[in-house]
RNA sequence: GCCCGAGUGGCGGAAUUGGUAGACGCGCUGGAUUCAAAAUCCAGUGAUAGCAAUAUCGUGCCGGUUCGAGCCCGGCCUCGGGUACCA
C-alpha cells in the first residue's frame, strides 16, 4: 500500500511539473533567437526608427543582482512594444568596461584589468542572455576595446582643435582663430578662455616663439592643459572631477580627497553652460535631474566690478548678484588662495596671515563644511576704496570665501548677508543699513522686496529697479559690467591611472602635440599597476618600444576619466563594427536620439552632464545632427535588500531570538538571507557557514526556533542580503522574473525585494498554460469564433494594456493581462482568435512563454513579427450602466439604467425608486446631479 | 538650512481628466478534492458594532474650495533623494 501510494505520488509529481515547462520553453527559443538571428536590426527608412537605450553596466566582479535588470527588463518589454507596433526598434547593450575596480584588483593580484574585465564581461553576458533580452549584440561595443576608444581619442583631438566663439555661440577650428590672430591679434576675439588671457597684436603674435604660440592656444583650446586647483586623492593615487567627491571624499572607496594645485587636462564644458541650461526645457526627464542639473550649472546674473586699492595699483574684482545693496559694502574678504594675499598684507600682519592661509590650505574640504558655524578670518591690513563713497574700507582673508568660485573675492554686505553679517558681528565691522524701516540688529536682510535707503542715486527704489539702476552707474562709470557667473567648473580630464583611455598627445620640450591624423593610442603593457618611484602615473612605466606609437621627448601619462567613453557610446551602436567613422552621418541622421533612456538616477550631473556636452561639440562641428543625447529618459528606483540579523550576546557565542533580544546585552550581525526563511533561523547552516560560528549556543523563542531580524537596506556582498537572477530563473523561470520585477511597483519608486510574491506570477503563467492545455497536457484550443463577451475581454485588455504601456505604466499591465486570463478562464474561452492577441499581449513581457503558444497556434514566424492588435470600440459598447447613486456625497446603492437615457429621465427614474424614498427620509432633494456613465449625486 | 519627491489594508500596490477607495497579487481564515500532502478549485478578508440586513469611521495631521476630494488650494508632520559657506 505504501509502495503504491509512493509511485502515484511520483506520477501526480511528475504530471504538475510537466504543465509548464519553463525550461525546456526557455532554452529551446533561447537557442532559436540565436540561430535565426531574431533581433538584429539594420537601418530600414521605410520604417519609422525607435531608439531604446539602457545605461550600460559597469561589469563589476559581483556580477548581476535582481536590481540590475529591473531597467533592462522594462525598456526590453518598451522595445519589443515598439517593434509589434511597426517600429524598425534599436535596443542594444555593451559595456562601460573601464574603470577602477578592475585596476584596483589588478594592483592586488599583479592580473591586467583587460583580463578581470574578460572574465567578469562573459559573466554578465551568460546572466543576461537568460532573461531573454532582445539585445541586438552584433552592435555590443566595449569601452576598453582600442576598437572603441579610438574614437573617444578622436573625440579628444577634435575638442583639442577646437575653439568656443562666443559670437557664433559654436565650437569652431582652432585653426580658424589662429589666422584672426595672424590678421589681428586677440583684441575683437569674443571666445571663451582661461581668465590670464592678455590682449596682443598681430605683429606680437608673429613674433611669439612655437612654444608661445601653443602655450596661448592652450588657453582657447576646448580641451586645454593648465595648472589648475584640484581634488587630489593620494589614496587612489589620482585627481577626481567635482561629481567624483561627495562629502569631501572620494565617490568610490570614500578615501578623503584634498586640494592641490596640479597641471591637468580639462575641457572647457563652462563654454556650453548657457546651452547646458537652456536646452533642459525640451527634455522629457524628471524634474528633480533636470533640477540638479540646474543648480550644478549653477547660473547666476550679476556685476563684475573693481574695486581700487588705497596703496596699491592693483584693483580687486569681485562679483555680486546684489549690485544694489553697494551702499551697504563696508569692508571686503578675500580667499586665502587669492593672489592679492601676499601684495595686500602689510608688515604687520604679516604673520598671522601667513599661519592662516597655512591653516586654510591645510584643512580639507570636509573639515571647512563641518566648521561653517565657526567663523575666522584674518585682517591684511590693507584698505580698498568704495567706488562711490571714496571710503576706505579694510580687506579681510577669510575662508568662507572661496578661490573657486567667482573671483575668490566678494564686496562684504553686512546687513543683507547673513555670512557677512556674521563675520562684521565677530570681528567688530561696520554694519550700514541700506534697507528702509528693516532691523538688522539681530540677522541680515535677504528679503528681495525690500527698499534701498541710505543709497545716494538708488533710494527708495525696489531690489527689482535698484539692481538695473546700480548695473547702469556702474557701467556709466566703467568700474565694472553686468557679468553671468556659473558654478560649472571647467570638467579636469586626466586621471593618473592605468585603465583608461590613453591621450593621444606627446610632449616635445614639454609642450603637448597631437598625434597626427589617424593615428592612435593603444595602452602599452606595463610591468606594474602603480605610479613610478618619481610619482607618475603608472603608464610612465611603459618603456618605448612599449608604445604602439611614440613621439617627441615623451606621451602622454595620464588616462582619461572614466565619463569619457560613456559620453558617446549611445551613438556608436548606431554602426558599432564602422572602421572608418565614428558613425555614419547616415546611420546618426536614421537612428537620432535616444527616445527612451533608462537608467539610475545618480549619474544626474555625471554622466548626464558630459554626454550632453559631448553630443552638443559633435553637432558643432557637424558629426551629428542633433544637440541632445536623450530625449525622454526614466530613472527605474533602486531595488533594495531585505537584510537579516542575529543577535549574539556581547562577549560571548551565544544568539538570542528577535523577541528576546532585549533581555540581554547583544550586538546585531548580518546574516546570509540564504540561511533565513520567513525570518527562521536555518541553525545547522548558520553554524556551517562561518568557522566562528561553529560551536554557537542559541536561545530560541517560545516556537523553539531562531527567529531574525530584519531590514530594508541597499543590496550589498558586504550585508549578505544580494538577491542574484541566477537563483529565480533557475526555480521560476526568465518570463516569470521578469513578469514579477514589474509587477513589485512603478519603475521609479525605491521598493525592498521580496520574493514572497513571485509564485502569485509564476501561477498566473500556469493558469495561461492550462487554460490552453487539457488534463493531458496536450495543446487544445478551439476554432470557433469568439462571442461577444469574449471578444470584450480582449478588448478592455488591449485598450489598458496599450495604454498603460503608453504610459511606462509596467506594474498595471502584469494585472490586467492576469485579469484578462481570469476571466477567460471563467468564461471557459480557449478560442484561438483569442489567444493569439493574448500571446502578443503577453510577448513583450513573457517572451518565450509567448513564441511557445504562438507557435503551438500553428505560426511559422517568430511572434516578435506579429503585430499588436488593434483596439475596437465596438466591443465595449454597453446598453446598460450601473450608476452609483450616492446622497450628499456617499454612496448608497446603484442602479442599472440604459445608457441610451438622458438626464432628465435618469433623475426621474431615480428619483421615483423606493429606495430613493427611503434614504431621502422625508426630505425635499436641494438638487440632483447626473454625470451620465459616471454618477447619479442627491443633494437633500 | 534650501530644492525636489513620496505618505492609501497585515504586505507590494491600484484608482489615467475631481465621480462606487482598496483593482491585481501575496499573506491569512474556512471549505471541496486527497489515506496524507503538493497542486488545483470555491468562499471570505480595511476598522468598529451587529446573527443579519445595515450603520458609523477610514487614503500622514489641521483647515479650505466643491453637489462630490486619495486627487485641487493653504498650513504643518514624517520619510526618501539632491545640495550645501556659490557672494
Amino acid at each position: 500500500m505504501r509502495k503504491y501510494s509512493l509511485i502515484i505520488n511520483f506520477a501526480t509529481n511528475l504530471f504538475s511539473t510537466m504543465v509548464y515547462q519553463f525550461k525546456n520553453i526557455e532554452s529551446k527559443w533561447r537557442d532559436y533567437w540565436k540561430s535565426h538571428s531574431t533581433y538584429k536590426e539594420s537601418e530600414d527608412s521605410t520604417k519609422e526608427k525607435f531608439y531604446v537605450l539602457d545605461m550600460f553596466p559597469y561589469p563589476s566582479g559581483a556580477g548581476l543582482h535582481v536590481g540590475h535588470p529591473l531597467g533592462y527588463i522594462a525598456s526590453d518589454i518598451f522595445a519589443r512594444y515598439k517593434k509589434l507596433n511597426g517600429f524598425n526598434v534599436l535596443h542594444p547593450m555593451g559595456y562601460d568596461s573601464f574603470g577602477l575596480p578592475a585596476e584596483q584588483y589588478a594592483i592586488q593580484t599583479g592580473q591586467h584589468p583587460a583580463v578581470t574585465t574578460k572574465i567578469n564581461v562573459e559573466r554578465y553576458r551568460t546572466q543576461l542572455d537568460k532573461l531573454g533580452f532582445s539585445f541586438d549584440w552584433d552592435r555590443e561595443v566595449r569601452t576598453s576595446d582600442s576598437t572603441y576608444y579610438k574614437w573617444t581619442q578622436w573625440i579628444f583631438k577634435k575638442l583639442y582643435q577646437s575653439y568656443y566663439c562666443l559670437d557664433k555661440n559654436k565650437a569652431k577650428p582652432i585653426n580658424d582663430l589662429i589666422s584672426i590672430f595672424e590678421k589681428q591679434g586677440n583684441e575683437l576675439v569674443n571666445a571663451c578662455c582661461d581668465d590670464d588671457v592678455f590682449i596682443f597684436s598681430a605683429l606680437q603674435w608673429k613674433a611669439f616663439s612655437e612654444s608661445e604660440k601653443q602655450k596661448m592656444l592652450l588657453k582657447y583650446r576646448l580641451a586645454f592643459l593648465s595648472q589648475t586647483w584640484v581634488n587630489w586623492c593620494p589614496e587612489l593615487g589620482t585627481v577626481l572631477a567635482n561629481d567624483e567627491v561627495k562629502d569631501g571624499r572620494s565617490e568610490r572607496g570614500n578615501y578623503p580627497v584634498e586640494q592641490k594645485r596640479m597641471r591637468q587636462w580639462s575641457l572647457r564644458i563652462t563654454a556650453y553652460a548657457d546651452r547646458l541650461l537652456h536646452d533642459l526645457d525640451n527634455l522629457e526627464w524628471t524634474d528633480s535631474i533636470k533640477e540638479i542639473q540646474k543648480n550644478w550649472i549653477g547660473k547666476s546674473v550679476g556685476a563684475s566690478l573693481h574695486f581700487s586699492l588705497e596703496k596699491n595699483q592693483e584693483t580687486i574684482e569681485v562679483f555680486t548678484t546684489r549690485p544694489d545693496t553697494i551702499f551697504g559694502v563696508s569692508f571686503m574678504v578675500i580667499a586665502p588662495e587669492h593672489s592679492l594675499v601676499t601684495k595686500l598684507t602689510t608688515q604687520e600682519n604679516q604673520q598671522l596671515v601667513s599661519q592662516y592661509c597655512k591653516q586654510a590650505s591645510l584643512k580639507s574640504e570636509r573639515d571647512r563644511q563641518s566648521d561653517v558655524k565657526n567663523v575666522s578670518g584674518v585682517f591684511t591690513g590693507s584698505y580698498a576704496i568704495h567706488p562711490f563713497t571714496n571710503k576706505k574700507i579694510p580687506v579681510w582673508i577669510a575662508d568662507y570665501v572661496l578661490a573657486s568660485y567667482g573671483t575668490g573675492a566678494v564686496m562684504a554686505v553686512p546687513c543683507g548677508d547673513q555670512r557677512d553679517w556674521d563675520f562684521a558681528n565677530k570681528f567688530g565691522l561696520e554694519i550700514v543699513n541700506i534697507f528702509k524701516d528693516v532691523d538688522i540688529s539681530e540677522k541680515a536682510n535677504d528679503d528681495k522686496s525690500s527698499i534701498i535707503n541710505n543709497s545716494d542715486f538708488l533710494d527708495d527704489l525696489s531690489v527689482k529697479d535698484a539692481l538695473k539702476r546700480a548695473i547702469e552707474e556702474i557701467e556709466t562709470r566703467g568700474i565694472g559690467k553686468k557679468k553671468i557667473n556659473y558654478r560649472l567648473r571647467d570638467a579636469i580630464f586626466s586621471r593618473q591611472r592605468y585603465w583608461g583611455e590613453p591621450f593621444p598627445i606627446y610632449y616635445k620640450d614639454d609642450i603637448p602635440y597631437l598625434l597626427e591624423e589617424g593615428k592612435y593610442v593603444d595602452l602599452p603593457p606595463v610591468d606594474k599597476y602603480l605610479p613610478t618611484e618619481q610619482g607618475e602615473p603608472p603608464l610612465a612605466r611603459a618603456k618605448k618600444e612599449d608604445w604602439n606609437v611614440f613621439e617627441g621627448d615623451r606621451m602622454e601619462y595620464n588616462t582619461m576619466p572614466g565619463w569619457a567613453g560613456s559620453s558617446w557610446y549611445f551613438l556608436r551602436y548606431m554602426d558599432a563594427n564602422n572602421p572608418n567613422e565614428l558613425v555614419s552621418k547616415e546611420k546618426s541622421d536614421y537612428w537620432g536620439q535616444v527616445d527612451l533612456y533608462i537608467g539610475g538616477a545618480e549619474h544626474a550631473v555625471g554622466h548626464l552632464l558630459y554626454s550632453r556636452f559631448w553630443t552638443k561639440f559633435l553637432y558643432d562641428i557637424d558629426c551629428i545632427s542633433f544637440q541632445e543625447p536623450f530625449k525622454k529618459m526614466i530613472n527605474q528606483g533602486m531595488i533594495l535588500g531585505r537584510s537579516s540579523f542575529v543577535y549574539r550576546i556581547n562577549d560571548t557565542n551565544t544568539f538570542v531570538s528577535f523577541e528576546k533580544r532585549k533581555e540581554h546585552k547583544t550586538s546585531r550581525i548580518h546574516v546570509d538571507i540564504s540561511l533565513v526563511d520567513n525570518d527562521i533561523l536555518d541553525i545547522e547552516g548558520f553554524k556551517n557557514w562561518r568557522s566562528d560560528f561553529k560551536d554557537a549556543d542559541f536561545i530560541l523563542n517560545d516556537n523553539n526556533q531562531y527567529c531574525c531580524g530584519f531590514e530594508v537596506e541597499k543590496m550589498s556582498k558586504s550585508k549578505y542580503n544580494v538577491q542574484t537572477p541566477d537563483d529565480l530563473v533557475e526555480t521560476f523561470g526568465a518570463d516569470t522574473l521578469r513578469m514579477y520585477e514589474m509587477f513589485l511597483g512603478p519603475l521609479e519608486q525605491f521598493k525592498p525585494w521580496d520574493t514572497k510574491g513571485i509564485n502569485g506570477v509564476h501561477n498566473f503563467l500556469r493558469k495561461f498554460w492550462r487554460l490552453v492545455h487539457d488534463e493531458q497536457n496536450n495543446f487544445c484550443v478551439s476554432e470557433q469564433d469568439p462571442d461577444k463577451k469574449e471578444w470584450k475581454v480582449m478588448h478592455q485588455t488591449i485598450k489598458k494594456i496599450t495604454d498603460d504601456i503608453d504610459r511606462y505604466s509596467f506594474n498595471t499591465v502584469v494585472s490586467a493581462l492576469m485579469i484578462c486570463v481570469n476571466e477567460l478562464a471563467e468564461l471557459k474561452c480557449n478560442k484561438s482568435a483569442i489567444i493569439s492577441d493574448f500571446a502578443i499581449l503577453l510577448s513583450p513581457y513573457a517572451p518565450h512563454l509567448s513564441e511557445e503558444i504562438w507557435q503551438l497556434l500553428g505560426n511559422k514566424e517568430s511572434i516578435t513579427q506579429a503585430q499588436w492588435p488593434v483596439f475596437n470600440e465596438q466591443y465595449l459598447v454597453e446598453d446598460n450602466f450601473t450608476y452609483p447613486v450616492s446622497f450628499n456625497g456617499k454612496m448608497r446603492f446603484t442602479l442599472e439604467l440604459p445608457t441610451n437615457l438622458d438626464k432628465a429621465q435618469i433623475e426621474k427614474t431615480v428619483l421615483e425608486l423606493d429606495q430613493t424614498i427611503k434614504y431621502l427620509d422625508g426630505k425635499e432633494p436641494k438638487r440632483i446631479i447626473v454625470v451620465p456613465k459616471k454618477i447619479v449625486n442627491i443633494v437633500c
